[in-house]
DNA sequence: AGTTGCGGGAAGC
DNA sequence: GCTTCCCGCAACT
């Protein structure tokens, strides 16, 4: 993970496993642009303790929220990972293109992936992937599973287009 | 159970 | 018409 942020593009090759499977670090979702040509995704942001605590490597939490909408909607309300906080799990969106979520483009050409993203994270980096997993592993059995605390529940496309042709 | 990409449909402009 | 978001589906892990 090279967890680009803000304005910029790269070329990876198609033999790089981020380029190909389109993984920057950060937690993007697919979003529907209508170009099968062109793959969108925005951020999610990530998932911090509601108290703001730190741990004892003055580490703050900043966990991996899930792509999938159901998934991320039981991670809220959860208590923070952190053993001495009291604090419950709530979702930082990301707001870092112009009050929105910042965005990647992928576009596959030849033996190249193209890569651009649009916006700056104004949130912390969340976890790692194998680090969420690992965590859903380490807690998803039913005996260690986190006790559930009350919760209710720009440039145009055509420049792009341009941009990431020739 | 969760990730990923596709695509229909609706809405704002 | 162009762009974006929401939501369900299917394949894969
Ligand atoms: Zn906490
Ligand atoms: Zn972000």
């Amino acid at each position: 993970m090279d967890w680009p942020d803000g304005h910029c593009k790269y070329v990876y090759h198609d033999d790089s496993e981020e380029a190909r499977r389109h993984n920057s670090g950060w937690a993007m979702r697919n979003t529907n642009n209508h170009n099968v040509n062109i793959l969108k995704k925005s951020c999610l942001g990530v998932l911090v303790c509601s108290l703001r605590c730190r741990m004892e490597e003055s580490a703050t939490v900043h966990l991996r929220p899930a792509i999938c909408d159901k998934a991320r909607k039981k991670q809220l309300g959860k208590s923070c990972p952190n053993p001495r906080c009291d604090g419950i799990l709530e979702l930082q969106p990301c707001r870092g293109h112009c009050g929105y979520p910042v965005t990647h483009f992928w576009r596959h050409v030849d033996g190249y992936v193209f890569f651009q993203a649009k916006g700056v994270h104004d949130h912390p980096r969340p976890e790692m992937k194998a680090s969420a997993e690992a965590r859903r592993h380490q807690f998803g059995t039913k005996e260690n599973r986190h006790p559930l605390v009350g919760h209710s529940a720009p440039l145009s496309m055509s420049i792009l287009i341009e941009l990431f042709s020739s």
